[in-house]
DNA sequence: AGCACGCCGACT
DNA sequence: GTCGGCGTGCTC
């Protein structure tokens, strides 16, 4: 009997295929086979050996391994093999997107990898007329070894002259020197404050194996410094570490700090990598070098060989969870990995997250806090604005101006947040209430003054801006609600001779527009930057010192159960930028509720007491993380289509102790054409919720729905709109 | 997801 | 007559 292996697939498929393996090939659980499919070849990755043939299925044999050795290592395959069970995705799936794009469609890993020369002991002589082979050895030899075939190249000799003095075995391979991947010189860990100083002593105070950690430090308390600190005491030489952060503070400024500290150990990982890149990178990883990497969510699906530490900065960030097809929380895995591992987690945030926050209160992971700033300067003050019946302009109230004016005229920077980009969120016209809307999407559309536009924020739909209402020729056609672009212009001519720096999607388009822009904040003229989120997140402004909030009122009224969180949390990332130096800080938040229980809890209480309340809520309305979630979304051609479809799946959910809900169409029922609708399901029993899931993917699985209608699964949900 | 097969409409 | 639209079914 030949014995057989079970393979998954980089497709859509919710099984796996089973293959015999050819007498004399030696296979094991991670590796990347080639495998006749249909009639296509394909790479594929073997996840069960010597499994048991199926009946009466005539099997193909693998048509060989593409490497000796397997491309995922063992931890890595559970790690995924979880997580497909959890967020209900195909095994295959999740488990290539653990490879670099090169390796997914076979390429080779020998070709990619960098290979490294040294003279040889040979002295079989080379052709009198062989003048570039001789002065290539020349070179090589003159070279501290072993050199990279890169830096050959780079030198101006060929690959044909490589390989024709390696023919004469007068140079040979090298196992490239892990060695590379060291700090250079020791540096001494970062100095710390006596607070640092005593959370530090509380990291390390962790049991050894497995041990979770939420650190929480308010903006301005140092946690990089203590993560850096952290991995200088903890971290071997030949250790690997795993630092996690959301996109955007995956800046220059951050990489040289860790760099400071480790060296070449330092490498990254973020969605702007090519694949050349990419592919190094993953084989760095997955050759054991110990290095540091300082990676986006997707990092933590690489195969670490020795990681032994794990860090998520930032853990409260929403842009940890995917939100398209495997959506799995970068955080959660991150946890996860580190059970696996028996290595110690650090989550930190200086607003973290209900779910983290309350897995620390029942004792899942310790809670480290530091709650004293760095510097001398004190903690910014926060102050509500009530705009009710107050002239605005440009979304700002004549406090708020005179507050940025006083700002500017004591030399120092402001900062003013808006939540939208473009001029303004809305154009209405005056005379028939005709307001533009996106023909695709149930949305308005955006109007981008800068370039006559106007813009859908959820499809890629932009059509020319008009001066007349298009439906009755009016011109009493007009912006109504704010933008970024209409509070710049607002600024800049309230403000003559100021320059007003604005941060959003379209400012920052070019790359490296967004670090121009903070070098020429930050050498410290008077400025007022104006943006959205983009400037909550990372970015420090030394010289600001107050912060306005141009309208709050957003989240306090949302449906979306975690609407109040989010809030809060951005308003505090917001506030933290202001007063980062020895200057404190002011926030002026305008609101017409500024007598909304949440917004003054926000000026009076430390983060942790709000969010004290809001676990309150949370549980008393049964919410996660006091149940468990997740949702059923489907898109079709027709809202009748979508809902009818999650209709006759609402049985099959409706198991005791788990709750539905819908199914009801999206917030945004419509989305470039697409219907969409969604039924969610809550449970206290994590176990049963997750089976509850399989059998309802089973039975949709079996079923031939027009390929128009599409459905998937969203667990531990960000978003329920 | 691919890819093939198959069955109808509108072109040289 | 055949080129090509995309509906359906299958992949060990």
């Amino acid at each position: 009997m030949p014995k057989t292996v079970r393979i998954a697939l980089n497709r859509p498929l919710r099984r796996l295929f089973d293959y015999t393996v050819p007498e004399g090939l030696a296979l094991t659980r991670g590796q990347r086979v080639q495998i006749p499919f249909g009639r296509q070849q394909l790479t594929g990755l073997v996840v069960e050996i010597d499994s048991p043939p199926p009946e009466g299925i005539p099997l193909k044999p693998v048509t060989g391994a593409l490497e000796s050795w397997p491309a995922l290592p063992p931890e890595t395959v559970d790690l995924l093999t979880w997580a497909s069970t959890y967020y209900q995705h195909p095994l295959g799936e999740c488990l290539f997107t653990a490879l670099p794009p090169a390796l997914r469609k076979g390429r080779s890993t020998e070709v990619a990898r960098e290979r490294f020369w040294i003279p040889a002991r040979s002295d079989e002589p080379l052709p009198a007329n062989a003048h570039r082979q001789r002065a290539l050895l020349e070179w090589v030899s003159e070279q501290p070894a072993p050199v990279s075939e890169r830096a050959i190249r780079d030198a101006g000799f060929t690959l044909a002259q490589i390989k024709a003095l390696a023919d004469k075995g007068r140079i040979s391979h090298a196992v490239p020197a892990t060695e590379s991947t060291t700090e250079a010189s020791p540096v001494a860990p970062p100095r710390l404050t006596p607070a640092q100083q005593q959370a530090a002593e509380q990291l390390q105070q962790g049991r050894t194996g497995f041990d979770a950690c939420l650190l929480y430090g308010i903006t301005g308390s140092g946690k990089t410094e203590l993560y850096l600190h952290y991995l200088k005491h903890q971290l071997q030489p030949t250790d690997q570490a795993l630092v996690l952060v959301p996109e955007i503070n995956l800046t220059p400024q951050t990489v040289a700090r860790f760099r400071h500290y480790f060296g070449d150990r330092v490498v990254v990982w973020h969605s702007a990598l090519n694949d050349g890149d990419r592919l190094a990178t993953w084989l760095k990883i997955r050759n054991g070098e110990p290095v540091v990497l300082i990676g986006t969510r997707s990092a933590v699906l690489l195969p670490f060989a020795k990681l032994k530490t794990i860090i998520v900065d930032e853990e409260h960030d929403t842009s940890y969870k995917q939100g398209e097809g495997f959506r799995y929380s970068g955080r959660d895995l991150a946890v996860y990995r580190a059970h696996l591992n028996e290595c110690p987690v650090i989550l930190g945030s200086a607003t973290p997250s209900l779910e983290s926050y309350n897995n620390a209160l029942q004792g899942k992971y310790r809670l480290v806090k530091l709650e004293q700033r760095a510097k001398e300067a004190s903690p910014p003050t926060l102050k509500l604005l009530d705009i009710r019946s107050r002239p605005l302009e440009g979304g700002l109230s004549r406090p708020a101006l005179q507050a940025i004016r006083e700002t500017l005229e004591r030399g120092e920077q402001a900062l003013v947040f808006v939540n939208r980009r473009g001029f303004a969120p809305i154009m209405m016209c005056f005379d028939c209430g005709h307001i533009v809307e996106c023909p695709r999407c149930d949305t308005r559309l955006t109007y981008h003054r800068r370039d006559r536009a106007m813009r859908c924020h959820h499809c890629d739909y932009q059509t020319a801006a008009t001066s007349h209402c298009p439906k009755c020729q009016s011109d009493a056609f007009k912006p109504v609600g704010q933008g970024t672009e209409r509070t710049e212009d607002v600024l800049s001519q309230s403000l003559p001779n100021i320059p007003i720096v604005r941060v959003d999607r379209d400012s920052t388009q070019r790359k490296g527009s967004i670090q121009a822009i903070l070098e020429r904040v930050n050498s410290g003229a008077p400025c007022v930057l104006v943006g959205t989120q983009m400037l909550a997140k990372g970015h420090d402004f030394p010289k600001v010192t107050l912060v306005v909030v141009v309208n709050a009122d957003g989240g306090l009224f949302s449906v979306d159960f975690r609407a109040p969180e989010q809030l809060i949390q951005t308003l505090l990332q917001v506030s933290g930028r202001a007063g980062r130096a020895e200057r404190p800080g002011t926030v002026l938040i305008q609101t017409c509720h500024s007598d909304h229980p949440l917004l003054k809890s926000l000026c009076n209480d430390h983060y942790l007491r709000i969010a004290d309340r809001l676990l309150g809520e949370r549980e008393a309305n049964r919410f996660p993380p006091f149940r468990h979630m997740a949702i059923f979304r489907a898109e079709a051609d027709t809202m009748e289509a979508s809902l009818g479809l999650l209709d006759s799946i609402k049985p099959l959910a409706q198991h005791p102790g788990i709750e539905t809900w819908g199914p009801l169409p999206a917030m945004i029922a419509r989305r470039a054409d697409r219907h969409r609708a969604q039924l969610i399901l809550l449970s206290e029993n994590r176990g049963r919720l997750n089976a509850t899931l399989s059998g309802v993917c089973q039975a949709l699985d079996q079923r031939k729905l027009p390929a128009r209608l599409r459905w998937m699964i969203d667990v531990d949900p960000q978003e329920t709109g």
